[in-house]
DNA sequence: CTCGATCGTGAGAGCGCTCTCACACCCACG
DNA sequence: CGTGGGTGTGAGAGCGCTCTCACGATCGAG
């Protein structure tokens, strides 16, 4: 059944021969065919037909000094990576967009934290044409990085620093995000508000926080009530429960993850409190979860996919000869309004 | 990692002039290092991290005909298998075991349904050592290609007909699952019992069907209601309406999915039936959805991540040479009490 | 000592492909 | 009829690596 011999591949020579024309008639033939007469493309295609003929891609890569393939790097550990489903709606806009090209994706994901010295010298060794990174954290370093490689590349959210590092992105509009939230709530006459933010250390979390406060700020709201937790279920789950505890009299929440968010409103069942009676709840993300809790979420929508599919064709730009540009494709957020809040 | 140059990748040729010893040393030195004195391995050593010094894969593989990647194949189309939590769950346990190797990952997804003869060209044609197999539908035409590669795979989930044909695969306790779904409802008082299955032409759904039904006559119990999804959401929403319209005495169901069941409990809040009072659910999977219901699911847990892991191994095995064991590796499921039955 | 075995090493032949270059051929133009 | 400029083609030189093979050095056994 699986034969250990393993089946001999045809090469380019053979098709030559079959052919009957030179090893650098077939390969104009196969790449393109400019040059190539209608009679020898015509003998070539067919004797590729009956070979079954596939370039071997290590031998066109070591002459081209290309590989057809790009990376898509995360520098979480893939549980996390895993588990949240708007990095997972990226990857889907990823191959979507992939699909349609002769690319292939590299899945490198971070063996463990502090991993991406490993990643790095896999870039480097141009076994890839490009990569795509998502989720980053911390200070810009990645980012730097990244820059002095010399290899195509795009972030999927903005650097913290987008001034000093100039890197090319795709971002949602996190602070509109954080603002639509905002006046979401106050506008239903919520006014004692709060918000479970992402993690300090990432931009998106930053971002949503931002437009958040400034939103309460100028309705003339205090914006002080504020819990981080890591965008995970289990990170929801305290950072509520903090927030319940340094703020019992909370009538509005903007929690900045649909995992966090529905990890909330468990929270505020076990609290007695009832969504949206007691307590409004406002998500960000809407993915999957936001339609299978209970209420239902309202929440910010982000467009993974489409965030995911930006990237693909910001790196293909770049893969194509174009100078990379420097700065952010922001795309827009959208309030969705179910009956959290 | 100090100029942004064009950078000029060192050769192994370059190497070996810093180290003062032929190529061929070099190479050994780099591979394993048998019959190589220390004097000349540390000069390589040396020069290695002086040069910053990466094999070239493209020159290894041609020679080597090995490419140190593996692909997983996913015949699902992309939107499919990544708003899947057991796929995820299943990817997740793959690069964890993949870490500990030298094997990148290459994600082959279906651009479309019936994709399958462009996904096995790229097999066929000695881009990847290995194969990995998920959630494959319909009759056993897939595995039957795969046999006939002569390529290393493994599949996740076992072929309908293992007995015709043999293919390694890693596979769930899913006939134990439908059982143990069975046996908690019963136990607990339901007497009328129906099941929302998944597709019938995925063989864990029909396993999952068979040990549900089993169990249900063992205990003299009318197996008749049953209604099909596709696993998803949506699929599960209609599967679930339908159930009531046919069904509306029911007191107890078994979902075949976790994405189901949430949609289940949806359908049944909106036709005024409370869970666990009126209808008990139980699911299948235990993924993160399980918690962020309401209430949350009683679910019978089968183990992704470790399905993914397994897979690895076993084509681990093979790649070192072992011949594919044909049959398959039954991982045990488990059921995990909450709320909803 | 002599002899064969063992060890460490380097020379060199490809792996399958692309790409440059030279060349034969054809056509229009003066 | 030359001449110049296309156009299609093949020969051949590598890309960076591994691996076979031959060779000198070393060593223990006889």
């Amino acid at each position: 059944m699986t034969s250990g011999e393993p089946t001999h591949l045809p090469t380019l020579e053979e098709v030559a021969r079959v052919a009957g024309v030179s090893r650098a008639t077939v390969s104009r033939a196969i790449n393109g065919g400019s040059r190539v007469s209608p009679q020898a493309q015509a003998a070539v295609d067919r004797a590729v037909a009956q070979l079954g003929y596939t370039p071997n891609r290590a031998a066109r890569s070591l002459v081209t000094r290309r590989t057809d393939s790009v990376a898509l790097l995360v520098p979480e550990t893939g549980a996390r990576f895993v588990s949240d489903p708007f990095l997972t709606g990226v990857l889907q806009g990823v191959t979507t967009a992939l699909a349609g090209t002769e690319l292939q994706l590299v899945l490198l994901v971070a063996q463990h934290a502090g991993d991406t010295a490993r990643q790095l010298r896999y870039l480097r060794s141009g076994h890839v044409d490009g990569a795509l990174v998502t989720s980053h954290h911390g200070n810009d370093e990645l980012a730097l990085e990244m820059s002095r490689l010399g290899l195509p590349f795009v972030f999927g959210g903005r650097p913290f620093d987008p001034d000093s590092v100039a890197v090319p992105y795709v971002d949602a509009d996190n602070v509109n995000g954080g603002r639509l939230a905002a006046e979401h709530l106050i506008g239903t006459g919520r006014r004692r508000l709060a918000t479970v933010a992402g993690p300090a250390d990432m931009s998106a979390a930053v971002d949503r926080l931002d437009g958040w406060r400034r939103a309460l700020e100028e309705a003339g709201l205090h914006a002080d009530a504020v819990e981080h937790g890591d965008f995970t279920i289990d990170g929801g789950t305290a950072a509520m429960e903090r927030l319940l505890r340094h703020h019992p009299d909370v009538d509005g929440v903007f929690v900045a993850s649909d995992p966090m968010a529905s990890a909330a409103l468990q929270v505020l069942r076990n609290f007695g409190r009832r969504v949206p009676d007691d307590v409004a709840v406002v998500g960000f993300d809407d993915t999957m979860l936001a339609t299978t809790t209970t209420p239902p979420l309202t929440t910010v929508r982000q467009p993974a996919e489409e965030h995911g599919e930006r990237m693909v064709e910001m790196l293909l730009e770049q893969l194509a000869g174009s100078p990379p540009r420097l700065g952010g494709e922001i795309l827009p957020v959208e309030l969705i309004v179910r009956e959290s809040a």
